[in-house]
DNA sequence: CCTGCTTTTTGAACCGGTTCATTTTGTCAT
DNA sequence: ATGACAAAATGAACCGGTTCAAAAAGCAGG
């Protein structure tokens, strides 16, 4: 049963080809008494519509957005981290709104067939592009790309958060209130999502070891810390694994914050779901939160952010406007641009001013 | 500037048209020197490669998938409910073993520009298709398409959980452990957002004020407590709003449960949120989970339901599964088929045998 | 040098529409 | 009936490849 054609519905109806493809698209071109016969042969011959195909090809517009996600863990790891789904959801409801598709494309730079390379995409958002690897075959395609929390060049546009300002913040937050002994906890992506719990020293901040964003974010933190006068080598940084999923491990990765900084009265998070976790861990270990220890995280607005006990004061992070900012851009097409998008301290119960120091044996 | 096209290099290295498509796809077909000619041509006219709308064109295959998302609330909305996130976690992965996109469709049924009509996809995943407007589109293109959690008859392939197995599973579990006061929290899926706060009568069940899932599930709830010689009239049905970020609603909602069923000892929360809801209003009125009050929850295998406070035991629906299951249905093609996958009890720390009935004041 | 066989290269058909400048048809006023 | 003009219908160009049967080229043995 060979496919019906626009063409051999033209025939059948004794028109042309472009009549039958204005019956669909233009109807009211037609005359209703040609139209009528138009529609009978559709009906006789059981067309079923133009194919998208033909449409896309000759407008050359294919109606879908390309989501390039990191593709170290896979797509599915990717959907359960709460930063992803807000970005997600952010270039889910512009694309909803324009009638476009979203169409989620791995980034793990497959042989020949990597997606990227053969998407039907009109454009790409791509989000955190660890090695330029996966870059490639995007930018070759020559559509509008956008990259996200990462740094391509001037080339190449980009959209971030203020990450370091974030930092800034957070940690402006902790010294406000009083605190003086912080610890930072800070999310390792590696390809194989392992536990090291090794902690490092300040200088290896702006390394290579870290992701731009952890980078950026350590950055605003040692600008607050120094700004009140404090060193970062009194800050020790803990690293624990930075996939949702492996919150179990980072929990055991963090019995190392409380061995290496017993003293600190104020941690910072560099991501929501390590913030949840040491909540966690602080709980296990009868520590008051926050009226011994505080914690500030990184957050993205989920909603399980609020729900903690007690509910987590955090640097948003406008993951959602990440997505919405860079889907328009994208679709908008015009010239290369650079966004920074603000973020937001939301205090909630989770820091406090620290314990006044205990009096000396009275 | 015109687009480079393949016939361009062809003209430019002195080859067939035939030949530069062959350089790109099966270049050991050709002569080195041959292949040099071509790659010199691609080099100096800055050919970018065969584009993927001319391949997708000929060949007929688009290698992508849609799923189209429950478009009541919105896409972004969907992407906050963890069974929906579980299902595309399971969809992707599979997509992404096969190295094709997977493009999300809103499914809210526009005009003529709807996406399912002109989505570049090669198969259709329907998920929760509440009115089956949204399904026409999808199927009259007469692409392989499986609906998800929805009875759309036996033309089309369908794949769902055991939901009513699962139901009898959460029930039997709570008699099993000697419960004898149950109450319900269904979910209320409407269009707008909205909280019904009344409960509603047994005979109901089927009704079609319930889902398919949610009326599968209760029709197993209400198995396992005939068969436990007790009558669904003294089984409340409390409804709560069904989608995630009404949590806070939720919860206003819960009130009436404690209200309406203050003699229950065991609760039947027929999706994830609603139990985890139902644990916060417990603690928010001091009522002790599990040694006052049990609680068992429909869930999908989330994060959230094991760091909950105590973990949620769980009727686990195959969500991820589900998503698999779905998607090779699409891409292999075969005949229709209609897929059930069974529930898995997951007894963790909110159900525990009902406390001793007060003793008369002694 | 010719035959028969394998390896390279190619011509032509095919995939399914959209669009716009033109032609054809239709309408109205004179 | 006719010229002017608007509306309706169309022809042809275009979008960018893939593929396969068949032709051309290369090669070994006789």
């Amino acid at each position: 049963m060979k496919t019906v054609t626009m063409q051999d519905v033209a025939e059948a109806a004794g028109v042309s080809k472009a009549t039958v493809s204005n019956a669909f698209n233009r109807p009211e071109l037609l005359m209703p008494a040609l139209r009528a016969r138009v529609e009978k042969a559709v009906r006789d011959l059981g067309y079923r519509g133009p194919d998208p195909r033909g449409r896309m090809l000759s407008s050359g517009r294919m109606n879908a957005l390309g989501v390039v996600l990191p593709g170290a863990a896979g797509i599915s790891n990717a959907l359960e981290n709460a930063s992803v789904r807000r970005f997600l959801a952010g270039a889910a409801s512009l694309c909803e709104e324009r009638g476009i598709a979203l169409s989620i494309i791995s980034g793990a730079d497959g042989s020949r067939t990597c997606g990227a390379r053969s998407a039907l995409v009109d454009g790409f958002v791509i989000l955190g592009a660890e090695q330029a690897g996966s870059l490639l075959p995007v930018l070759s395609r020559g559509l509008p790309a956008v990259v996200v929390d990462h740094d391509a060049g001037p080339e190449v546009s980009s959209v971030r958060a203020e990450d370091r300002a974030g930092g800034r913040l957070a940690a402006r937050h902790l010294l406000e209130l009083g605190h003086r002994r912080l610890a930072i906890v800070a999310p390792l992506y590696d390809d194989r999502p392992s536990v090291r719990h090794d902690s490092v020293c300040a200088e290896r901040i702006l390394g290579e070891r870290f992701r731009y964003t952890t980078s950026a974010r350590l950055s605003g933190i040692a600008d607050a810390v120094h700004a009140a006068g404090l060193s970062m080598d009194d800050v020790p940084i803990i690293e624990a694994s930075g996939f949702t999923r492996e919150q179990a491990l980072a929990r055991g990765g963090l019995a190392l914050l409380f061995d290496r900084a017993p003293a600190a009265t104020g941690i910072i998070c560099l991501s929501g779901h390590l913030g949840l976790a040491v909540l966690e861990e602080a709980r296990g270990r009868g520590i008051d939160v926050p009226a011994a220890l505080s914690v500030i995280s990184f957050g993205v607005g989920a909603e399980e952010e609020e729900r903690s006990g007690p509910p987590l004061s955090v640097a948003r992070t406008p993951a959602f406007e990440k997505g919405r900012a860079a889907t328009r851009i994208v679709l908008e097409g015009g010239p290369v641009r650079h966004l920074a998008l603000p973020f937001e301290l939301a205090v909630r119960r989770s820091t406090a001013r620290p314990a006044p120091p205990p009096l000396p044996a009275a």
